[in-house]
DNA sequence: TCTGGGGTCCTAGGACCC
DNA sequence: TCTGGGGTCCTAGGACCC
């Protein structure tokens, strides 16, 4: 607590002027490893790692005494093994998560209408209306630090400003477990020093291409044209670019937009060649995604394979379709044709299946098969019913009874709903 | 013990239409 | 007198974020 950094401070609630920063942005503190931890409280000070039980798998999250070693997150098991060997391995719940995710996101709710969720652990709020029935944004933020952690046991971190970007820097800055109020005025001074990967957007890759032309700051970017920052990076991130740099975010905090695609992928244990193996996947996951459409009341019309060899090297390829469809067995279709098309390929490391362009649709049969996945599909199915009509109508036996009558196995049969 | 799974957005080329 | 330009859709790939 008490970080100095020039004209911005992390902050007690009543000691500097928030009036201009109205807008928050919170995130959750190691979120995955947190909520694990407030069921292994003995473990708090210790490394711990949330991640997959797989071979294969990557950091999902690391509490702050494994980041010490410089244990990230996404970075491969393997490796933050190397980097710290004593460190708790713990698999992730995911349910749980949301669980606790809900009741962060309700707090939030509750103090104001205007809630931007940003995935499951982090959100904006726009708490400039708020200030009549709380107080200034900073007492705001210190009222919700206080609820979630008295509600929920977890610590968050809150960067207050006038714009999204902004406001999300400084709730990094804040972390852990802490408050940064940066007032319209101290943008600039706040925004310049910083490395131009602060910046949203630039990764790697954009970072590297910016650092060969002599960008090293956000203050770089920001005093040079536009047009020089546009020939490095493309024309629409260079504006963005040059607009954050110079503390130019107009976005508004919108409470939640659209889906613009749903799909499934998987990485294999072991690479394989198999086409049945394939297959099989393809089948799962094109059921799956359709009862994740069907759920949602939304429609696609791309249909997108994905694969990922040995070497790592990626491609997909799509098709667009005539008639939208919700069904599994439909983009089934659509994905094993584009895959039987492919030929000849080398040893699979990760299969996918996406669809894209969605509209609002839906209703639609949904398809069944007498084959070795109906029961499988049956019980998507009822995970689509109870979606939309609540559990306990149906049983999946009854389903099933009435998708697979008497033991015949030849027959390809539709219900409706 | 090299590299997850859910996404969004942007670019670029070609087809096609006017 | 052999080649323009704008707009939109589709596809593939890549960067990036949580």
């Amino acid at each position: 607590m008490g970080r100095q950094d020039g004209s911005t401070r992390q902050v007690s609630a009543a000691s500097v002027d928030s009036s201009t920063a109205p807008i928050l942005h919170v995130d959750l503190d190691a979120f995955f490893a947190s909520v694990e931890l407030l069921d292994r409280p003995e473990l708090a000070k210790v490394p711990v790692v949330v991640a997959g039980k797989s071979l294969r798998s990557v950091v999902t999250a690391a509490n702050y005494p494994a980041r010490k070693f410089g244990v990230r997150s996404a970075i491969p098991l393997s490796q933050a093994m190397r980097l710290c060997p004593h460190a708790i391995v713990l698999e992730p719940h995911f349910e749980k998560y949301r669980h606790y995710s809900q009741q962060v996101m309700a707090i939030f709710d509750d103090m104001t209408p205007l809630v931007e969720r940003l995935g499951i652990d982090e959100a904006f709020l726009d708490v400039a209306g708020a200030r009549g029935v709380y107080g200034p944004p900073a007492v705001v933020a210190e009222l919700i630090r206080s609820r979630v952690f008295a509600e929920t046991g977890l610590h968050c971190s809150v960067g207050a400003a006038s714009t999204k970007f902004v406001a999300k820097l400084a709730s990094g800055r804040a972390k852990p477990d802490g408050l940064l109020v940066v007032p319209a005025a101290a943008t600039l001074d706040f925004l310049h020093p910083l490395p131009i990967g602060a910046l949203w957007g630039v990764g790697a890759a954009t970072e590297e291409s910016l650092a060969k032309r002599g960008f090293r700051t956000v203050g770089d970017i920001a005093r040079a044209p536009m047009a020089t920052v546009q020939r490095a990076v493309g024309d629409a991130s260079g504006r963005k670019l040059h607009e954050l740099s110079n503390g130019i975010d107009p976005r508004p905090v919108t409470t939640r937009s659209v889906e613009k695609s749903v799909g499934h992928e998987v990485t294999f244990e072991v690479d394989t060649t198999d086409p049945e193996t394939l297959r099989r996947e393809l089948l799962r996951q094109a059921n799956a995604v359709g009862v994740r459409l069907r759920s949602g009341g939304w429609v696609g019309r791309t249909v997108v394979l994905k694969l990922r060899y040995s070497d790592f090297s990626t491609i997909t390829r799509s098709r667009t379709i005539a008639e939208p469809t919700d069904l599994g067995r439909r983009i089934y279709e659509e994905v094993r044709e584009i895959y039987e098309g492919l030929g000849t390929h080398g040893a699979v490391r990760l299969i996918g299946v996406r669809v894209e362009q969605l509209a609002p649709g839906g209703g639609q049969a949904m398809g069944l098969w007498d084959d070795d996945e109906s029961w499988r599909e049956a019980e998507d199915t009822m995970d689509a019913v109870s979606a939309r009509f609540g559990r306990g109508l149906l049983t999946p036996a009854a389903l099933l009874k009435a998708a697979k009558p008497r033991g015949d196995a030849s027959n390809a049969h539709r219900i409706e709903y």
